[in-house]
DNA sequence: ACCTGAACACCGTTCAAGT
DNA sequence: ACCTGAACACCGTTCAAGT
């Protein structure tokens, strides 16, 4: 598909419906470049560098989490939020392990952040609270998407470790990355925001 | 310091050493073979591939932290485990990316994984939440680590994200990755644990 | 002034050729 | 049989040369 210009959103949703085709591999430079149909340089035009790219087009991916906003409560916004950006990156498989490895703050990444930020101040905790809080849930998402990334293709040390332990039955296999795992760890920060907030 | 034969050791030893001096950049094959003294691919010898050997590398690195064992409380025993696992990360420059990308899952990380899963049997957890709550407080560290060695470099964009929010107050000042933010994270979890134990 | 593409300085890994 | 290093198939990015 020949693009009649180059911006830097026609870069960014081809490089996303590239990756979303074929992984994370195809998003260098000269790959994408190749699917626009231009020189590899000329992107550089439009970014200073790849990561900057690949900055907007996680961000671009971003756009499709909705925040369901004040009026469900803290805790059902904050899941509904964090739960969505996992479900969506893992949707583009081309930009999940990036934006595993750093948060979008983009637009949208700074709108969900905003979400977030508010979710936490309307569930009681102090102005440091919030920020601190809401970089360990940030961390946690990233950390669960990296996991989910990295499970199908190898991770059966995993299974080795929990079955070195003595005391547990051998047979609970833990499902690495898994929405489950998400969830519960999710469910956690959530229990221990509302003990700090005294709730 | 040319070596007389190698082996999985030396190779693992030197290029920990090597990434303490010169970072995460020297840590690629042809670097760490230069030195060694030996040819890139005598390295394959001895390891499948790059990351095999990295995952070596990092489980050396973990060597030095310890476990106080079931004597001290469950909660005590897993906060002093991922704090030194976060520290002894970052005092490798070489190896924390990878250590963030991906648990370490060698006789140290496997060591380090039985004490935290004790540690949270004996908090109280039922077998399938000991497994997922160990995930939970793993990725957490990963993430957190992540952010630490990420933080220095570029990271501006975290305070526009903060102060770009209304009924906050604008110089609360969030320190990506610091120590202190790690520890409220921690204990976050570690309250939602105590809650879903029902301690 | 703008844009291109050749070139630089690397990668991880394969594999054929040497000893 | 073992080991080496040339070669393959790439990278992101710089920069000089073209229009």
């Amino acid at each position: 598909v020949p693009v009649r210009r180059l911006t830097p959103a026609t870069i960014a949703t081809t490089a996303l419906h590239l990756g979303d085709r074929e992984g994370a591999q195809a998003m260098s430079m000269r790959r994408i470049a190749a699917e626009l149909g231009c020189d590899p340089m000329a992107i550089y035009r439009h970014f200073p560098n790849r990561e900057a790219l690949l900055d907007a087009v996680a961000d671009l991916a971003l756009a499709d989490v909705d925040d369901p906003g004040p009026d469900s409560g803290w805790d059902t916004r904050v899941a509904a939020i964090l739960t969505e950006v996992r479900a969506t990156a893992l949707r583009h498989p081309g930009i999940a392990a990036h934006v595993a490895a750093r948060p979008p703050l983009g637009a949208n990444g700074a709108r969900l952040g905003a979400g977030i930020h508010h979710a936490l101040a309307a569930a009681g905790l102090p102005p440091e609270g919030v920020v601190f809080a809401a970089q360990a849930l940030i961390a946690y998402v990233a950390a669960a998407l990296a996991m989910a990334v990295n499970a199908g293709t190898r991770d059966a040390r995993w299974h080795q470790v929990s079955r070195s332990m003595d005391g547990l039955p051998g047979d609970v296999m833990p499902v690495v990355g898994s929405a489950e795992q998400f969830g519960y760890g999710l469910r956690l920060l959530l229990n221990g925001i509302a003990v700090e907030a005294g709730r």
